[in-house]
DNA sequence: GAGTGGTCTAGACCACGTT
DNA sequence: ACGTGGTCTAGACCACTCG
């Protein structure tokens, strides 16, 4: 019972926002106002208003004052490796070409470069107890300086492909997700006979100052990928 | 050129962490030498290192100091509406039936109750442009004075139904993303003639004292969805 | 014991909204 | 004019780590 008088700020408003007691759009009582409440000084409660306001459960207009925030339903947590995930991890590596190309129009628009630019193409699987689960294309702008030598890409993941030159932290990163059916050239690379659908997850990856520096597309095998996404 | 004192040392030391002047594990100075190099109280320099904290740039150890965080490579934001994707709405729905029914072993499993507790059942189809697009089904424990009116279950998010009773601030909730061929009957109801994948996404809802209040699964036609991630 | 971060105080001045 | 939140100060005491 020695929590800080903060905490116990931020728990007794969390509570009356999560039971009802406040709504989206009521305010809260002004600083001055909780400071008599809680007998503690403002910057005590501004750092417990601080808090709620990080969590998305309050936000301040100055001159105005607090209210509740209303609740942001859909937004999920989600961890994307393409080595693992919910259900397999890949424990071997196939190195199947690195190609130097002239990128196509789409891919020439989806890297915001010019057609003659060159791109690098790496393909490879991916592999789990000898079968194959994945099949990957990574398309890299060619920077100086990058080494394309054959056993540092093979383990290697996208972000780590990118960031031989570039901090890790700059990085921004987009994920698309979505179901395809395989092509007969995939089906022979995945060894699937029958039907079976396919997880494709695109990765894309930006520098910190928003320009794109690669592409990535992984086929998953349908029955092997799981991915999880939390809420909060 | 008016902003805050601890802005300027937030901007600084992030930017010395993107740019690798500090790396993963590397000390920060402390809160009394940032304060003489800023020429500037101590609270004005915590506030500062707290805004680093929760961007995750840093962490501090009380009586060592503060550390540069590893980053999050693989730590994605996802939005998920059943209703709104990237490239496609749900402009109808259509009830095709609500009952109640004893759940089987791996439902009552995933919901954590017994094989003797009822559960109710809502199938419904997700139109676009008079296409059927996906096929949802949702399992929701029963509670007292949950209305089960069917003009009221037709149009709602499975949040909207589960929180008639609860606030949908304490609700925490779940995906499981996969891809799947789909079966006959599914077939027929989302009137896919050749082949197709099916993005299949679970959606499990949990009270505030980590309760399962429903399960929801819906089968989206694989050419009428994709979900977009993105990083930090 | 010296240095560190964690909590807290009792003031101050400012820009902003409302009345 | 007054109340609001935003920034900032110059102290304080505590618990912790380390030499």
């Amino acid at each position: 019972m020695k929590n800080p008088v903060y905490i116990k700020i931020v728990e007794d408003i969390r509570n009356k926002v999560n039971n009802g007691d406040l709504n989206p759009g009521d305010d809260i009582p002004s600083e001055t106002a909780l400071c008599k409440e809680y007998d503690t000084s403002r910057m005590t409660v501004r750092k417990g208003l601080a808090i709620l306001m990080n969590e998305g459960y309050i936000y301040s207009i100055p001159g105005k004052g607090y209210f509740v925030e209303k609740p942001d339903f859909n937004k999920y947590t989600i961890y994307y490796d393409e080595m693992n995930n919910l259900i397999n991890n890949v424990d071997n590596t196939k190195l199947l070409a690195v190609d130097i190309i002239m990128p196509p129009e789409d891919l020439a628009g989806n890297l915001q470069i010019s057609k003659n630019k060159k791109v690098i193409m790496i393909r490879r699987l991916f592999y789990t107890d000898g079968e194959p689960m994945a099949y990957d294309i990574k398309y890299l702008l060619y920077e100086k300086g990058m080494p394309i030598v054959e056993n540092e890409i093979e383990q290697a993941t996208f972000p780590e492909m990118v960031s031989r030159n570039t901090s890790l932290y700059g990085l921004k990163k987009e994920l698309l997700i979505y179901a395809k059916v395989p092509e007969e050239k995939t089906k022979k690379l995945l060894n699937i006979k029958g039907d079976l659908a396919l997880l494709v997850v695109e990765q894309k990856l930006y520098d910190s100052k928003n320009k794109p520096m690669g592409l990535g597309i992984t086929y998953f095998r349908g029955d092997y990928i799981k991915l999880q996404g939390i809420s909060q």
